[in-house]
RNA sequence: CGCGGGGUGGAGCAGCCAGGUAGCUCGUCAGGCUCAUAACCUGAAGGUCCUCAGUUCAAAUCUGAGCCCCGUAACCA
């Protein structure tokens, strides 16, 4: 089975347009993987515990569960609008979550991986963390990213994180624990150098935090919140036999996916195939103390999950920001574009890994010259065509030349570029091969002119193949389209009249819709988008 | 400071890791078509790939030096 996850989210705010890249993104592969005929399991979810959460929720003055709650709907609601495949959704403060994860400390403090420790030393407020001299900048001074700090004692729990460093850049440099793009991998292995002699802090003393996981064996601490969130990648997998019924993913209470009502047998998903998360939570949580701590758990070099990182949609070229009031907020942008052209755009617009500019002129620009002026008007014009010169059946027909030739041509062309580029989760990419075709068979409607066809019956076989191949290219195009935009997907194959339902990809080939077979009336499947003001 | 990203025709970006006719979307100019969502197609103009040096038969791509821009508090993918 094919695990894929997305980070899960921190609901102490709405979600933004760069939560909402995540989720399509691993969207976009999930259905690829299904595509393909692979058993996919899709978990995504929240991360509810923590410091930050206590404190929002007391600058709102509510109790923390109570805004934990608020926030965990705002985030079904953005899976909703884009339609996220999801089959699994992780909270945090779910039971089976929290059994997992003190089944995990149980087990490593009997291992001998965690031990008490007094330490003494300067503490960030802000960021609920002891810093080291690595911390200081050239003067020894703490810098202001770090808030408020204050000398502070404590005794606390300490991962011992320092005994698989070594191992850790081994399997990096081995690619075991394959990290894209390369240049992240890069950036890993020099962060490793520098935390390479420090442990982890896993606990925080109760009187300080309460919102959280206790540790099972010093009923004093509250579990550390990235110990406890990076788990659920494998407590809501099924890890330990925690099979049971999972957090609800939509709000009629059930889960998304009616394939998958209860946890699916771990031994069958893991390891994840990927963690899709943002280049802000890559070091240090996702690449050094995840695999760190799958590796003390007893996880061997090949059970390790791979993390593509991708990069940030800025906004004018700034980073987004609260403080900047330049956040985009992806409901409202669904709700004004619709569904479609919001995750066509998220798709289409940045090269994974790198950073983009959220331009809504681009977005207007690309969907409607790509989608509804290129598919769309392709599909219109030969649907269209077909009801009016054939009566909407396509008959068999024994006409073929070197046009036709071509196009079957090009549809082999993108099939092979679509599955190398997708394998390298290049959504820009694949989306251009596609639309290379789309181009590539308007030109084929130019040149062999059907609508003149259409006027000496003689031609009449020939006006038959050149019908055929756009409306067969059509069908594919929709097939193809499919992870990236499901519903436009289906609006297409309901227009053409073809069942997609047992098609996979690598038994696609040119020829779905069959002689004699008819289509259905023509109605613009991608409307053009009419910009505001 | 250190760490990281970037500098490619008018705009925005791929390509660089695994050197070998510089690619994509838009824009501009000229033309064609009329089946179609005022959509479609063709042709053209436009580039010292930041600079310098090096390696090489060959460099946007590798190496070194330099210049410039951005990120590296919080909110947060």
């Amino acid at each position: 089975m094919t695990f894929l996850t997305t980070a899960i989210d921190y609901p102490n705010g709405s979600p933004h347009i760069g939560h909402a890249y995540e989720k399509v993104l691993t969207d976009v592969l999930a259905r690829y993987h299904r595509l393909k005929g692979e058993e996919v399991y899709f978990l995504t979810g929240v991360d509810q515990h923590g410091q930050k959460m206590v404190q929002t929720a007391e600058k709102e003055g509510v109790n923390v569960a109570t805004l934990a709650q608020k926030n965990t709907k705002k985030f079904l609601k953005l899976l909703q609008a884009l339609d996220i495949s999801n089959d699994g959704w992780a909270e945090t403060t779910h039971d089976l979550h929290k059994s997992c994860v003190a089944q995990i400390l149980t087990d490593l403090h009997q291992k001998g991986q965690l031990y008490k420790k007094q330490y003494k030393g300067f503490y960030s407020i802000r960021q609920e963390q002891f810093l080291t001299d690595q911390e200081r900048d050239q003067d020894g001074n703490f810098g202001p990213e770090w808030g408020e700090v204050e000398e502070r004692e404590e005794e606390n729990w300490y991962f011992k994180l320092s005994d698989h460093t070594a191992w850790l850049r081994e399997i990096i440099e081995t690619d075991k624990f394959g990290i894209t793009p390369a240049f992240r991998k890069a950036e890993v292995l020099n962060a490793i150098a520098r935390a390479e002699s420090t442990d982890l802090c896993i606990s925080r003393p109760k009187e300080r935090l309460s919102w959280g996981i206790e540790l099972p064996f010093d009923k004093d601490f509250t579990t550390y919140v990235w110990f406890d969130a990076l788990i659920n990648y494998i407590s809501f997998a099924g890890y330990q036999g925690s099979v049971g019924v999972p957090p609800a993913s939509d709000q009629a209470g059930q889960t998304n996916n009616p394939e998958h009502p209860t946890i699916p047998d771990f031994t069958q998903l893991w390891p994840a195939r990927f963690h899709v998360i943002g280049k802000d939570i890559m070091v240090p949580a996702h690449a050094i103390y995840w695999p760190c701590m799958l590796h003390a758990i007893g996880f061997s070099d090949d059970q390790m999950p791979n993390l593509p990182v991708h990069g940030w949609w800025n906004v004018r070229g700034e980073k987004m920001s609260k403080s900047l009031g330049n956040i985009i907020d992806p409901i409202t942008m669904v709700d004004t574009v619709g569904q479609d052209a919001v995750r066509y755009y998220l798709s289409r617009d940045i090269a994974t890994g790198k950073d983009s500019d959220f331009d809504p002129e681009r977005l207007y620009l690309l969907f409607n010259t790509e989608m509804a002026n290129g598919l769309g008007n392709l599909l219109n014009r030969s649907l269209n065509m077909t009801k009016g010169s054939l009566g909407s059946e396509l008959p068999a027909y024994e006409f073929d030349d070197a046009e036709c030739q071509l196009v079957r041509d090009e549809h082999a062309k993108l099939l092979a570029a679509y599955s190398e580029r997708m394998e390298q989760q290049d959504l820009r990419g694949t989306l251009e091969a596609l639309v290379t075709f789309i181009t590539a068979v308007n030109t084929f409607a130019e040149r062999t002119q059907p609508w003149q066809l259409k006027k000496d019956e003689a031609k009449r076989d020939q006006l038959v193949a050149v019908l055929h191949h756009m409306c067969e290219a059509c069908a594919q195009a929709s097939i193809l389209l499919t992870p990236f935009l499901p519903a436009a997907a289906a609006k297409m194959q309901a227009q053409l009249n073809l069942d997609s339902s047992n098609l996979k990809l690598p038994d696609l080939q040119w020829g779905l819709l069959k002689p004699g077979h008819t289509t259905n009336k023509p109605k613009p499947v991608f409307p053009r988008l009419e910009k505001p003001d």
